[in-house]
DNA sequence: TTGAAAGCGCTACCAG
DNA sequence: CTGGTAGCGCTTTCAA
């Protein structure tokens, strides 16, 4: 592999003019040629070690996720990344796959590998972990989606609970009394905050909380699809259900169409993400939209800031979300 | 940030003996003691840079997807990073979207970035490109799902054509005659072969092609769920219908239920990818089930083998994908 | 087992 | 505009 020496001889200038040259700095036209030749004569590139050993900058955001394939994270990442990439960062993402001992592992290896800034959906680490790992948080770290509860650094967040508690409103103003939840692990923060925004509805509403009615699952199809059956098992049902995610929704629509159900007649859903696929719908099923892209730019504008020398206290923001369709239908 | 210097001045040895320490080897347990406490102190971390420096290697491996949502990506990753772990690398996913511009820059950015070797999953780029960006491959690299024709390095693909023409020939099977596909790009590697097993399979079968009942676009949902309403507008509509993806599958599924049609009493269904979801419905929804797990790992091994020195000539691997289920109901 | 010293390849300073 | 030079922080001989 040719280094900056091998094409500062054979092109007859300096190490450091071949380096200006690189780098976008200004240089005599007719070195700027041999230099071009030369580099292309020994095919030479830029050794990434050694570029970020003397600048001790990658230009990478190490972007950390529970799972790679929500269609949540993928609308989010695209809008992150669009901006992060404006700014001359690129993103690098490592995916946990909900499972604790990789979270702190792929932390670890993401911050060995020189990122320059951390994007972090956590799930199941401690403030005290994330300290340890990141060294007392000297990389300049945004949480998004989530929280780990007391940990001083940027968060966009959405407003998990002022939404669920806005679309039990709706379903109740319809006239249903009797509304489901299926939800996910009691234990992740956003599946938390969902569940008291359906809690704290039914209080303002009026509505007696009955336990049969509410399951807490996983994030997957699967316990959208197993809550439509253990739903149906009760005696006395429920007259809608609030799925909170996407895999959940499509998982008990599944279900609910397989039993010959008809959604809404038979059944209300009031689902969760994915405002396309639930508008194309025939009629449109209604959901809670986060405002993906919102989320994704903001959290790279916060990044970035940190990044060019905003030292100022902790941000956090809560975006809306929104309703979809508008009217009730 | 402290140094591996200022760590061995505060343990009173040198730096070569902190190095040996922090790489595993035998320190005498007295200064062994010295230095957990002097890192500690200092909270000491190697510089990720300069190590890589000077062992040119970062034990990472580049991931170069078109799109990080789709389930199939998230199980070949799974099974791909569980291998790519257990020889101690690590995987950086960097994500395309589908778009030229993307896939040449992010290419660019991976190598840059110095990872010891390249997961790719091409979709638009030339061999000409690939090695320009590569500097002539000189980087461990192995295709899945999709190749370049011509690019000579390992390859990791599924029997799309067979797959495709053993789906057909059950539809035919069954009775069904006017068989349509719904497919996405016809220059995306394996939409092409899937749509060639298509009509291979009708020619095998005696079945007069008819243009009407081929519907390329996207690989997405929209493209299933338009692709019904324009075959349900034949004037000879199809009995039966191949969707080649997960999401036209889901698509074409919601529309058709939407209309009210039942599968597959109504019109045949016969999907792609994500087993789990396709054989949870009622009846189970026939799928070709490419495997996912065995493409990850593959993948995987015939990395580490070059990583490890390996140096025979590339080898293309086909696996075989399953019809599921593996009866006909 | 330990330490001195020589770089890995690059950038950035400063003098010319 | 150009070039000499001094490191960035680490690993790795090699000799002690």
């Amino acid at each position: 592999m040719a280094t900056i020496k091998d094409v500062a001889k054979l092109a007859g200038v300096s190490p450091s003019t071949i380096s200006k040259y690189m780098n976008g700095g200004n240089v005599r036209e007719e070195n700027a040629e041999a230099i071009r030749s030369a580099i292309v004569a020994l095919d030479y590139r830029v050794n990434p070690f050694a570029r970020n050993l003397k600048t001790q900058r990658s230009r990478s955001i190490g972007v950390l996720l529970p799972d790679i394939t929500a269609p949540f994270f993928g609308n989010v990442m695209t809008a992150l990344d669009k901006v992060l990439r404006e700014h001359g960062y690129h993103s690098l993402i490592s995916c946990y796959g909900s499972n604790h001992g990789l979270e702190r592992d792929n932390l670890r290896f993401l911050i060995s590998t020189g990122v320059d800034g951390l994007i972090y959906m956590p799930e199941n680490l401690s403030v005290e972990e994330f300290f340890e790992l990141t060294a007392n948080c000297s990389i300049p770290t945004v949480q998004i989606d989530r929280s780990i509860q007391g940990l001083p650094c940027d968060t966009v967040l959405s407003d998990n609970a002022d939404a669920a508690h806005a679309a039990i409103t709706r379903l109740a103003a319809q006239g249903h009394k009797r509304i489901a939840i299926i939800t996910g692990p009691k234990v992740v923060f956003s599946a938390k905050e969902r569940l008291v925004g359906y809690l704290r509805a039914l209080s303002d509403l009026g509505i007696l909380y009955d336990d049969q009615l509410v399951i807490s699952g996983q994030n997957d199809f699967a316990t959208g699809y197993r809550g439509f059956e253990d739903l149906m098992q009760l005696s006395d049902r429920p007259t809608a259900v609030f799925t909170t995610n996407y895999d959940i929704t499509i998982g008990f629509i599944t279900a609910a169409r397989e039993r010959g159900l008809l959604i809404p007649q038979d059944i209300a859903v009031f689902g969760f993400d994915c405002l396309d696929i639930c508008t194309m719908m025939k009629p449109p099923l209604p959901v809670v939209h986060q405002p993906e892209q919102e989320i994704g730019q903001l959290a790279a504008r916060y990044l970035i800031e940190r990044l060019t020398g905003f030292d100022g206290p902790p941000r956090t923001t809560r975006l809306c979300s929104s309703i979809e369709p508008k009217e009730s239908v």
